[in-house]
DNA sequence: TATGATTGTGAGTGGAGACTCATGTTGTCA
DNA sequence: TGACAACATGAGTCTCCACTCACAATCATA
């Protein structure tokens, strides 16, 4: 708890680092764009020479402003995340909570079908500290729309959690490994938002009627 | 069960090609084990090196009977498929046609969730002609399934063959990517399973007129 | 503009892993 | 039991890829 309150110890606010030249953050900024296209097409093992030479920079420059590839995919992970949940927020504070989640769930099992990074961020790749902090925020985020679904109705009262986001991970790793086309996903979700939202009558199905 | 006369006559016993050696036999045996074993914890990417030591041979001699790794991988494949066909043959003719399904389902999940050589079948590895009939087998054997479960009632008459398979990859994937224990593999099964039976006043209960 | 610090460059290094092949070993059958 | 084809061996080749570093180019500041 021993630190320095001079306002000369924040140079910026960028996250307490030091400013970039405007050519490196200039490159840095394109790595990243390009890093996010190639990694959504080809998976986590597209080379980091691929990288480069898509934006235009020699290989050493992406690892001086990456240290590690792993590094590069966090930091993808990392904007996809806060996008993620910045979509969450929209929906949270739409004029159909109810629904909220279901278009949460097919936004992003659509995206999944067609970007290899949406199902790596779920599970592939390693989290460190860096991208812990917004993954607990989507997991706050999920747990806000079902909150309100379940409120709303739209979703049995008896629905945890855990299983709102293992449906979510399966599904999204389905879409991706087997190619689910837009109508196959439609339908799929279907069945699962019907489990989701079990009968009407809300009371009928507490307990028991597992298996 | 066709007995062959002569032990003479019959070349071989596994589908057409040369007999082996004694010890050639003894060890493609072994390897196919091993790998099996190996891969199922370490999914594809483990070293055929790996599997060599595991089964006490050179590598040489694994390329010797596999003559490459993913010729390998889908001789093991073919034989967990064939194994997932006769667990779905015993469960139609099961007592419990209209359960099978969910049955399946939930030990495929299981086993998924344990082993990585069920996801990597069902997705992940090239699928060439060998497998392909096994596939299709699959594919025929979870119709069957389906069918059986519809017509019980157990299952909505709506769902279709793609869905099902499409939850069913879903899952798997996700109870190994996600690590899920069977505490929550149960209950998010049950809100899937709760999808595909629709209301449970439309059709079960074994009693007629039903709309 | 001059100067130094920051950044970019890309051939090079090291390691991993699939696959080969010349040579040694073993089962099988006459 | 001898002889040979079938089989096993494992060091070596080849390719790919993450990552490094000595040096060159470029930006920012005086």
């Amino acid at each position: 708890m021993t630190s320095t309150k001079s306002p000369a110890d924040r140079p910026d606010d960028s996250g307490g680092v030091k400013p970039l030249r405007a050519d490196a953050r200039r490159n840095r900024e394109r790595i990243i764009a390009v890093a996010e296209a190639v990694f959504a097409e080809k998976g986590p093992s597209a080379s980091t020479e691929e990288v480069a030479a898509g934006a235009g920079v020699a290989i050493g420059t992406v690892f001086k402003h990456f240290p590690t590839k792993q590094a590069l995919l966090q930091a993808i992970m990392k904007g996809l995340l806060e996008r993620l949940n910045e979509q969450l927020s929209a929906l949270a504070a739409g004029d159909r909570p109810g629904e909220g989640l279901f278009t949460f769930v097919t936004e992003m099992v659509d995206q999944a079908a067609r970007k290899r990074t949406v199902v790596t961020l779920l599970a592939e790749t390693g989290v460190d500290l860096q991208v812990a902090g917004s993954l607990q925020s989507l997991r706050e985020g999920v747990e806000a729309l079902l909150d309100r679904a379940r409120r709303a109705g739209t979703v049995r009262e008896d629905v945890r959690l855990d299983e709102v986001l293992a449906l979510l991970t399966g599904l999204c790793h389905g879409a991706l490994h087997a190619g689910w086309d837009v109508d196959l996903q439609r339908r799929t979700l279907a069945i699962v938002f019907e489990g989701l939202r079990g009968q009407p009558d809300a009371a009928a199905r507490s307990r028991g009627s597992i298996r």
